[in-house]
DNA sequence: ATTTTTATTCTACAAATGTAAAATAAAAAT
DNA sequence: ATTTTTATTTTACATTTGTAGAATAAAAAT
């Protein structure tokens, strides 16, 4: 699965918020106010991210509605293991100091711990 | 700090990875096996990262040296806050989520808590 | 029925990315 | 000195990304 580019996962993210299936108008309501655009560009996008297949576009009548055909913790997953993987060279070390040097908190740093421990049961 | 393209990506991993400066010759040795690439494919990534202020081009007559001017570890935090923000929206549950979906083994796991525990300090 | 509104698709176009051949210039070899 | 090799710069070109106007078609309003 490709990284989406930032116009894309944009999109992507307005649809994984919403209940699908998503007609386009409520997802431009969705993100008027962060990612103001156009109808025409925000179809656009719907149609590149269907043809990549991380969409699905049901036609009822004239109207479209949009489903995920990936979720939103699938596409995390993969981006994690590629930052890992890819950026780390799958060294952990190195992506825990990229974590440390973030910019977490304290708090966000314990948080995590806690929640990765949890994450091996 | 924008993200860097795959194929930029690729070569600024390679110039992290030699003492500063260096050859364009030693970057096509280190590259050749993983990411073989025409020379003036690699000169023109060169020159795309030294437009975006990556790497400074220093000339010793006819030939160049190349070297950082963002360091792999600043880069990679860039990368953190990015991922953190952008793709888990600043939720730590949603991004520790993503970590233990992506595949780490119970020991990576538990030595990413151990140096996130370190980081703290 | 005709006009107006609305939803989608087509077309467009600049900038960025991926890739490299052609041209140039300088150094090395003969 | 001339040829050959080598390093860099120019030019090139297809694909992708970011953005949206124009055209079309269907529905709603009059």
């Amino acid at each position: 699965m490709k990284r989406l580019p930032d116009s894309e996962l944009i999109v992507m993210q307005a649809v994984w918020s919403c209940e699908p299936p998503v007609s386009r108008a409520e997802m431009q309501e969705i993100l008027k106010d962060t990612h103001p655009m156009a109808q025409t560009t925000l179809l656009t996008l719907l149609t590149r991210l269907s043809e990549k297949k991380f969409i699905k576009i049901e036609k009822h009548g004239r109207i479209s509605k949009y489903m995920p055909l990936v979720s939103e913790r699938e596409y995390l997953a993969h981006q994690g293991k590629r930052f890992i993987n890819q950026l780390c060279n799958g060294n952990i070390s190195t992506f825990a100091t990229a974590l440390c040097d973030s910019g977490l908190t304290k708090e966000d740093l314990d948080k995590l711990r806690e929640l990765l421990g949890k994450g091996e049961l």
